[in-house]
DNA sequence: TTCATTACTTATCTTTTGTTAATCTTCAAA
DNA sequence: TTTGAAGATTAACAAAAGATAAGTAATGAA
């Protein structure tokens, strides 16, 4: 699939797009191409960039008072990501953005896209899908947090992302979760001997 | 001040009513009056309507499998109210929605407000307004769970919203913050305790 | 393939939290 | 003013999590 079929699969994004707008999009999209541990922003950063991940995984962290990393969250192909801190705060990034991955990125400027957007309304439609994804997910963090035990955010993070557990050590799936690494992996165990038992007990 | 006039102030919603708009939409506003304890939404509602809060003090909370009640948010007086299990996930509600106070509500219903959003595109404006700062508290708070311990997150919360502090039950505050009562009981003691020893040698 | 670095696990100890139940406070209804 | 009922605190114990360090496994670069 193409890359803006995809995009219009997700969000259908481009449906009411005008021919010149068509343009300014395309002429205004950087591809950029991240090696692992490169990052895409940097703690401090105010550019204004929306960056859609065509292949790869970029994880968000930032250092803490301890000088600790503490990531949280992970993006990878067919998401968008950006600093919440520049564009919704508006205010310097205190979050890195950083690739695990050899990742390829369509970079667009946020503002520019925006301007897009206010010349087409049709597009308010594809944004309003947008946001609304991205408020649901936030809020089913949060009830992860209010409504579930450490171990039971562990194990609906597995099953919900079956794949991209095995694409990020567990330090930082750990962080993502409100737990140190440690404590993850003795939860690990604990999963594991339950899944023991049970195994033994069936058999 | 008047109802819209601070509707208007907080999100610039009516700005581009037309007249026709503004009969339907007053119209189909109902004031609902709610004493203490009392529902707006129950667990297994339907109902597609959104509350703003003219006065007065809700709670969202469910009844997980122990059959303890979870309160997982607060909303007071000019803040909207709604089910987001039936506005934004399409399904029947798991959280209760209760007064906690002699509450005023005018609520209308979601999807005559969304076919007046889209009669008046102008008001997408006022939309995405509301939809970011939604998204920007609920981000906020996923970090409060990532970034910060049980007790820095319960001294944020009693700094952010000193006034809602003495108007919601401490064992409702709890579990908004992901805690048990007792554990938060204790926490209060330790804070107090430094608090103490703080003054002592500053005397 | 080797070796060094990084991730993960395990161990030990301390601190915090959960759980349950008892006690103390508060506050509103009788 | 008294008195229940609900909220908050405290206690006691078990379970889990944090911190630190040491040991083991995995991984990638030379």
């Amino acid at each position: 699939m193409l890359d803006l079929e995809k995009l219009n699969h997700y969000f259908g994004m481009f449906k009411g797009l005008g021919m010149q707008d068509l343009k300014d999009l395309f002429a205004s999209v950087n591809r950029q191409n991240l090696k692992p541990l490169e990052f895409l922003i940097e703690e401090g950063s105010q550019k204004r960039q929306i960056a859609y991940i065509k292949k790869g995984l970029i994880r968000a962290f930032l250092v803490n008072e301890k000088g600790e990393e503490i990531t949280t969250l992970v993006r990878w192909e067919d998401q968008f990501i950006s600093s919440h801190d520049i564009i919704l705060h508006n205010r310097p990034s205190r979050f890195y953005y950083q690739a695990l991955e050899k990742t390829e990125l369509l970079v667009i400027d946020y503002d520019l896209a925006q301007e897009i957007m206010k010349r087409n309304p049709k597009l308010e439609q594809g944004r309003k899908h947008f946001l609304l994804n991205m408020l649901k997910e936030s809020i089913e963090r949060v009830e992860s947090f209010t409504l579930h035990s450490p171990e039971e955010r562990y194990i609906n993070f597995v099953k919900s992302k079956p794949n991209i557990v095995n694409r990020v050590p567990d330090k930082y799936i750990a962080t993502i979760l409100g737990m140190t690494p440690v404590s993850l992996s003795r939860i690990r165990k604990r999963i594991a001997t339950k899944e023991m038992q049970k195994n033994s007990t069936k058999k």
